[in-house]
DNA sequence: TTAATTTACTTAACACCGTTAAGTTTGTTA
DNA sequence: TAACAAACTTAACGGTGTTAAGTAAATTAA
């Protein structure tokens, strides 16, 4: 089984070298000016052979795609010990933008791109699986917001939904450059500022004796 | 001069057309998998004859992009009439989300499509003009709110910029298919829902007086 | 050890794309 | 009627995703 189980471990290499070079060409020139020639010229293979190991281009998508919610995921990691429910979904905020900052390539990819997302959300998917547990993790946060008296009457699904929303504007308008109808002046770091005046409005909405 | 103006005319007719078409094939297909091609097939001329009316398809999608400028504007107009700002500031939301959910291509264009927007923002160009009347009713709208007691000591541009961020993120959520996070029931006019939401974040920043 | 077979990969092609250079037709002017 | 300019087309370039068919190498079976 030496031999075999030899193969199917370089079989693996390369579907990995191909992934990983699919995500280098498409942080530098982002995914839809990345070529399956682009992938395969880099790791000196023809174009078919990429066949080989992804259904199409679409395939790729996927496998970043998830890879990109395992990156997010772990941004979120680090705020789990935050013991304040508040506190927390101002940190999954800040988070969430510098993400989208730090990864421009991964957020369009993950959340703006036009794509089949479609045959998703099967169980079978590891996918759908992270990107559940970014979701839940919001969720959850605001749900203990409720529980402290914050958002009262309002439907945790739909808030979450609601905030994810306008951050995720943010760093949507950011990304695709829509930013240039605001003065010079306030365009640094507009994205931050532009966060935290969310995070502003959220705390204002509060009664003082909650703060 | 009978002639060269009847010629002008015609000329001009061409280019109405062509760009007519091609806002019919992208409200069908969206901008991207709208070729030029294609229009050349629907108005029954060679692919190249667009060329002589158009520099490229870059030059076609600022010309639709100024006419979706334009008729987002229509949808603003009707509601100078609002005397009081905060009311108007949440009908503006209303308005830019209903422009979104009734035009979606047109929305995707204007907002979400990743497209040399660069050589703008010269005066010379009047699509920047629609642009700016848009966003200076916004911005002029929360000032008026400011001047009223509401968003004290907040930057009325970084603010405008923020509320637009916020409707902008729950259209290019729908319009890009990421809303399956949420469960079936909330998922039907999620958009809508999402909006009521952030009205209200913003109705219960302020304390009672001002409502 | 040699023949058969499976595996891994490549070549060549299809049908599309945006775009351009060169050529043709058409209508107007001299 | 000849010259010219405008309007339009043909053919091509270099690119895209993708597939069918072919090749070379490694493994298995005789």
């Amino acid at each position: 089984m030496t031999i075999a189980s030899r193969k199917e471990r370089q079989k693996e290499e390369l579907r990995t070298k191909i992934l990983q070079t699919a995500k280098e060409l498409f942080m530098e020139h982002g995914f839809e000016q990345t070529s399956i020639r682009n992938i395969a010229e880099r790791i000196e293979y023809s174009p078919t052979t990429i066949y080989l190991y992804f259904k199409d281009k679409d395939d790729i998508f996927h496998a970043l795609h998830l890879e990109g919610f395992r990156l997010i995921n772990q941004y979120f990691r680090a705020l789990e010990h935050v013991a304040d429910p508040f506190e927390r979904l101002k940190a999954i905020s800040r988070a969430y933008i510098n993400f989208a900052i730090e990864n421009g390539e991964f957020y369009d990819l993950m959340f703006i791109i036009r794509s089949p997302i479609n045959a998703l959300k099967k169980e079978d998917d590891a996918k759908w699986e992270e990107g559940m547990r970014a979701f839940g993790f919001l969720i959850n946060t605001i749900k203990e917001c409720i529980q402290k008296g914050y958002f009262t009457g309002m439907d945790p699904e739909i808030l979450a939904f609601t905030v994810w929303s306008m951050v995720h504007g943010v760093c949507s308008l950011e990304i695709r450059n829509r930013c240039d109808v605001v003065s010079e002046l306030n365009r640094e770091n507009l994205a931050t500022k532009a966060c935290d005046t969310i995070i502003q409005i959220l705390e204002r909405m509060h009664p003082k004796s909650l703060q």
